[in-house]
DNA sequence: GTTCTTACA
DNA sequence: TGTAAGTA
């Protein structure tokens, strides 16, 4: 796993931490998951864990969305 | 107390 | 998307 993997990697955090660092609510950064935009990890209790990856991905995400952008026009833009 | 899933509005 | 219910 040298250029494998998602890099950014070392740390995790709960959604409420997400939120605050997103603007976005729970319910969405489960949405945008379900829809393929982000790969946060589970830890033993099913939780979700984000990584900086993830939060910089989100906030990506967020500021299409809130440019009227639907999730299959993000979906365009992460790709590539 | 927090997060998760499913379902309904 | 928001919110409710039941759960881990």
């Amino acid at each position: 796993m040298l250029k494998s993997d998602i890099p950014n990697n070392k740390a995790t955090f709960p959604i409420s931490v997400v939120e605050e660092l997103t603007h976005l609510t729970g319910r969405q950064i489960r949405y945008y998951e379900e829809q393929g935009l982000i790969s946060p990890t589970r830890n033993m209790g099913n939780r979700r864990l984000f990584s900086f990856n993830d939060i910089e991905r989100l906030k990506e995400i967020k500021e299409l969305i809130d440019q009227g952008i639907n999730i299959a026009g993000v979906k365009a833009m992460l790709k590539e």
